[in-house]
RNA sequence: GGGGAGAUACCGAAGCGGUCAAACGGGGCAGACUGUAAAUCUGUUGGCUCAGCCUUCGUAGGUUCGAAUCCUGCUCUCCCCA
């Protein structure tokens, strides 16, 4: 149903209606473990293809924080990286992305690259945004100007952006909200969902890959409020499916049960992608529980800000006792950036140098992406569950 | 040699008779961070047998019920003139 004619603004041009030419995505299961619902698979993009279970770093603004695209390429080994609607929409802007030739382009990442809807920053803003069914009108918290997301021109903003996976336009909920306010927030989130697909299928790609639209599952922490949303976003038969509204303030068991009731009724043959996770635990519970894709700022925000993941534990690199630990940040990390002195890193985190941001989100994103891979190998050779139940055991050590 | 200004906690710097263990900033120490309004934010920063007590505002005395605050000597710093 096209509740009003939309004349995208963002393009410049009308959007072409006629029935997409998107060929769907490809997702192959290639093992499944036996007592647990993780799962390894192939997911092919217009950008190559992505080995799941798979993290993806966040890279807001068209770029992960302090990292060159040629480091997360070859010594962090990322294989899809994440961009932002409304962060990109604000600044450079739309026309700016369009005439570079698309983000891939613009920020020279050459593989896949999702983007997020701007959902979540309309959850985010708080007070400086509202919404209505048309959708969300907000102020830039870079100058203060007005604008207004509607899933329409979401979809148009993506579709300039060019992600190879776009994301539907949602209302993320507080996880505290009451059931009233997650039942109607769904019913609303649901109807732009409509809005979303109905434009992504009367739009075409502008740079010549297909694009994927994942819808998202909403209905904060009530599993009956979940499944009828996992109901309803499987009518639309969708290449990916996104489980949102978690890790914003529920319970970790909470996070966990309600990603346990969403994978068990989502389409068995299509990447389960958790919006938002999280910590190395939260990652192995969650493809315990047959989620594909994650993302997190964690490893980059925490890494500036001095915490660093580790097979053995976290580190907060600023605490006094590794003033004179000379010993690797990392001795059995995969990036060469582990080779740095622990009393190094700190010094450099302590003085404001940019490096130390840099090298704490280049390892904390190396060791992200290895233990996706390992878990990778390890739901292939059918010993997932044991070496997470040990892996968990250490990742939650504090050093 | 003469004149002036000043010495406050780790550093810088307010305070100028009681409500001062002493504002504020830096530094130190610790914590937070989960679809990035974040190279950010928060707490703490004399000691102890810790709702109380002890020692601290250059130093030695003094005035006062009471002093970082007033007076005197001393020491040291800085500025100006010779």
């Amino acid at each position: 149903m096209i509740r009003y004619l939309y004349l995208p603004v963002v393009s410049g041009r009308m959007a072409i209606f006629e029935p997409s030419k998107n060929g769907a995505m490809e997702f192959k299961l290639t093992a499944k473990a036996s007592n647990s619902r993780a799962r390894a698979g192939i997911l092919t993009t217009g950008h190559g293809v992505i080995e799941t279970p798979i993290f993806m770093p966040v890279g807001t603004a068209g770029s992960v924080k302090g990292i060159h695209t040629r480091d997360l390429e070859e010594d962090i080994k990322a294989q899809i990286i994440l961009g932002n609607t409304y962060h990109l929409y604000l600044r450079p802007g739309i026309q700016v992305i369009e005439k570079a030739g698309g983000l891939h382009k613009f920020n020279r990442w050459n593989g896949p690259i999702l983007t997020d809807s701007g959902g979540f920053q309309v959850f985010s803003l708080g007070d400086i945004r509202k919404l209505t069914e048309d959708g969300a009108k907000f102020q830039s918290h870079i100058d203060g100007s007005y604008h207004v997301f509607t899933p329409e021109n979401v979809m148009d903003i993506q579709r300039s952006i060019g992600a190879d996976i776009i994301m539907a336009f949602d209302e993320c909920t507080p996880g505290d909200a009451d059931y009233s306010y997650a039942k109607n927030s769904l019913e609303l989130t649901q109807r732009w969902l409509e809005r979303c697909f109905t434009q992504f299928n009367n739009t075409e790609p502008k740079y010549g890959y297909r694009q994927s639209l994942f819808p998202i599952v909403q209905g904060n922490t009530y599993a009956d409020l979940r499944k009828k949303a996992v109901e309803h976003v499987k009518t639309f038969d969708a290449d990916g499916y996104a489980i949102g509204g978690l890790s914003v303030g529920e319970t970790v068991e909470e996070m966990y049960e309600m990603t346990e009731v969403c994978t068990a009724d989502l389409p068995e043959n299509k990447p389960r992608y958790l919006m938002g996770v999280g910590t190395p635990v939260n990652i192995l519970e969650g493809i315990d529980r047959g989620v594909d894709m994650f993302d997190c700022v964690m490893p980059t925000r925490n890494g500036r800000n001095g915490m660093l993941f580790t097979s053995e534990g976290i580190i907060n690199i600023r605490n006094k006792k590794w003033e004179n630990d000379h010993s690797p940040i990392d001795a059995s990390g995969t990036s060469f950036v582990d080779q740095y002195s622990k009393a190094y890193l700190r010094h450099l985190i302590l003085s404001g140098e940019m490096l130390g941001a840099q090298i704490a989100s280049q390892h904390n994103l190396a060791f992200y992406l290895w233990l996706v891979k390992t878990a990778r190998q390890k739901i292939v050779n059918a010993e997932f569950k044991t070496w997470k139940n040990e892996m968990i055991m250490r990742l939650k050590e504090r050093l």
